[in-house]
DNA sequence: CAGTGAGTGTGCGGTAGCGAACATACGGGA
DNA sequence: TCCCGTATGTTCGCTACCGCACACTCACTG
């Protein structure tokens, strides 16, 4: 949790305009992401919503016999909970932290509350939900017709963009359990990938040397989810001014 | 198109207080979804919402190389266009009549003024929105997991359940394309399921007839999807008196 | 009621990914 | 600095599915 965390690191609320923010920025709450946590399990009702600044969340599903499968992260891009203001409060998914850092906790009635003005708030995170959805959408795809090595390409490159450095401290056995395959099916795929000098790695650090390799190397899937988010947040007029993108201390 | 066509008979616009759907019901406009008619493609404007009353839709999404994967259907439990109100106004998949039928359309400014009352209809349509979702996440664990045979007992009871009868009209050639598989790969799941009795078939016409064999051979995925639209979409309260499920003719 | 085209059956080699077992080596902690 | 746990590398047989090719046959059309 570094000194400088701001609600503003997270695209949402940074793009909420002042005024809005301020209603409910005192309830905000800084809190740890620890690697591994469970925010939530399936069907559980849920008390928070959390606003990823400096870590990444991965939602996904265990089934029956144990396997996984993570069908979209959520890192400062989004918001973890969209089962709260849809009216369902719970999900038949997990949510795990999968990069530790910080996160702003909101709980659920102050969220409530806000998405109810129907203003800023409510569109942007219908906006969001829907970006959400090309990315589950996109994963159907992509774990339908893309090999592996692919696959992890597209995951690199989506958890790198969400990330202030070019390293991600991650096993592959951690990356095999958020793809659904084998731990032998990265070690591999990885190993490939380094060798075109695309990455390089040690025991669980993968450092990214060649963004536009991984991209050529990668499905057409990440641009999708990639473009898809940036036309649905991007184009979106709130109405007014926004909280500036960096700013000293938070407003609690 | 059967005479006895009525909004009744979709199940969101069934789930509104009568007073509701009163205020947009003369803009329903009962229109015949022919098989194999696109709805929308990629990134295109879209300019209506269906309500599916008989009909079966496919959300898809087509790759560069010209693949495809359904990433969820829409039958007459739910609405096509869900972009509409969720703020993107397209999306990158396409959506295709699968089964051929009729659909209440609704325009672009009525649903959106519907919406944007926050009453019971928004509330619906999110609770739906967050079910699609679920259905969406649960494709892509699916596609990752199971056996082409267990998604072909998942997909036949998804698409039963939106009809009347238990025969759909519905090439294997047809089914292939929805599942992303090879045709091959459905003759062969097919040939098994009816050695099972589970179904029979004949060119172009598959009739299901024991569903319950299909249940335990399919795989979780389609118990997870029915029980999370049903959890969404039964428990609510929407206030006031519904319109009868079943009645005759029209609101306009 | 014959002809034909679409829908279905089947077989082939090839491959990606699985599951299991085991070898190797890095690197943080005592 | 050594040690040991854990991360990574490698192999093997196996299976599901792919892509292709081609045979068969049902059920509409004329």
């Amino acid at each position: 949790m570094s000194p400088a965390d701001n609600p503003g690191q997270n695209h949402l609320l940074a793009a909420l305009p002042k005024a809005e923010l301020a209603h409910f920025s005192a309830y905000l709450e800084l809190v740890p992401m620890r690697l591994g946590q469970m925010l939530y399990v399936p069907d559980e009702q849920l008390e928070h919503a959390y606003f990823p600044t400096t870590s990444i969340v991965s939602l996904h599903y265990i089934t029956e016999s144990g396997a996984t499968a993570e069908t979209a992260g959520v890192g400062n891009e989004g918001i973890v909970g969209v089962s709260l203001y849809m009216g369902g409060n719970s999900t038949s998914s997990s949510a795990v932290v999968q990069t530790a850092g910080s996160a702003f906790r909101l709980e659920r009635g102050r969220l409530l509350q806000e998405f109810n003005r129907a203003g800023a708030m409510q569109k942007l995170l219908l906006r969001y939900t829907q970006a959400l959805m090309t990315h589950m959408a996109q994963t159907a795809v992509c774990n339908r017709h893309h090999t592996v090595e692919q696959q992890l390409c597209r995951w690199l490159l989506l958890t790198l963009d969400r990330l202030p450095t070019n390293e991600l401290v991650m096993t592959q056995e951690l990356v095999a359990y958020m793809l659904g395959v084998r731990r032998e099916g990265i070690t591999e795929a990885a190993g490939n990938l380094q060798r075109f000098g695309y990455i390089s790695y040690r025991r669980g650090h993968i450092a990214v040397l060649d963004r536009h390799g991984l991209e050529s190397h990668s499905c057409e899937c990440y641009e999708v989810v990639k473009t898809e988010m940036k036309r649905l947040l991007s184009d979106i007029n709130l109405g007014q001014e926004k909280v500036a993108p960096v700013q000293k201390g938070n407003h609690s």
